[in-house]
DNA sequence: TATTGTTATACTCTATAACTATA
DNA sequence: TATAGTTATAGAGTATAACAATA
């Protein structure tokens, strides 16, 4: 095979480069291409990093609080907590003064499973971006936490 | 329920939120959340829209390319094509150049289709964005172009 | 041998709605 | 009545591998 056939030909997107939905798809598939590989699959996979994460970072947080936060559906969330329980990271417990609700914090296991995973998911962080440099990165960082709602004030 | 409530709550984030990955996550499901509640489902979902738009902007282009490029794998892009031919949108021949291949162009009622949803979707696309005004909003564009390879040069 | 596309299978993610138990 | 979570079901998207036809 010749180099020439491993170069992507050259394809009219017109408007649709410029539509934000459609960049913010590919560039979510090409990351996640990128993370996935790079290693052979690991562990935990990323949404349930980051489910375990936030649970670390905020012990005692309900399921419905933690869904709003990472966007997951109510329905999802059960299933992906339940998972999480299974494997003997997350426990569950009912407050008394609201019986309804499910208070969420990591077993031992999974405050030890977020502390080993957390150094492969962080440090492959900042090794990406590739096409941009350090600036650019910084940059497009900080605007999809505005974007995104994580940031109150100003983009930069 | 009091306007308290309506608000999330404080999660703590701290790494997790110059993530990437996560971001880009969150961002596209804030974009898709955004195009589907403007208005009820419409006729093309934007995966269909896409897929057809890049036909309509490159007649005869092979499936193959186009997977690559909007980064949709093969098998997939067998049953996606094929629900557009079924919907009679899209016609597909084998040339004599190479007989492997297929050919994609649109019919006349897809290229009916795709005009009269690219009003729809891409005036959805100016008026979005929301909390970023329209220098950053410009600038996350030209970021993610660059990231995704829609550009060779900088991205500003 | 490599490439294009197809088929079959399965798994994840998501959406929806009906349900329970609490409030 | 409204809320937190669960269950059940279905659909979309994706991944994988085996396959046929062609190069």
């Amino acid at each position: 095979m010749d180099v020439s056939s491993r170069r992507i030909e050259r394809v009219k997107l017109d408007e649709l480069s410029g539509s934000l939905g459609f960049l913010l798809r590919l560039a979510q598939l090409r990351a996640f291409e990128d993370f996935f590989s790079d290693r052979g699959p690991r562990g935990l996979k990323p949404g349930e990093f980051s489910v375990l994460w936030v649970i670390a970072r905020n012990p005692g947080i309900r399921q419905s609080l933690l869904g709003q936060r990472l966007m997951i559906k109510r329905a999802h969330m059960t299933k992906l907590i339940r998972v999480l329980e299974d494997l003997g990271l997350v426990s569950r417990r009912t407050p008394e003064a609201d019986r309804r609700a499910v208070e969420l914090t990591l077993t031992a296991k999974g405050r030890q499973a977020v502390e080993t995973s957390s150094t492969e998911f962080f440090s492959y962080e900042e090794a990406t971006g590739e096409p941009l440099n350090d600036g650019e990165r910084t940059q497009l960082i900080s605007l999809l936490q505005k974007y995104v709602g994580l940031r109150e004030g100003e983009a930069r």
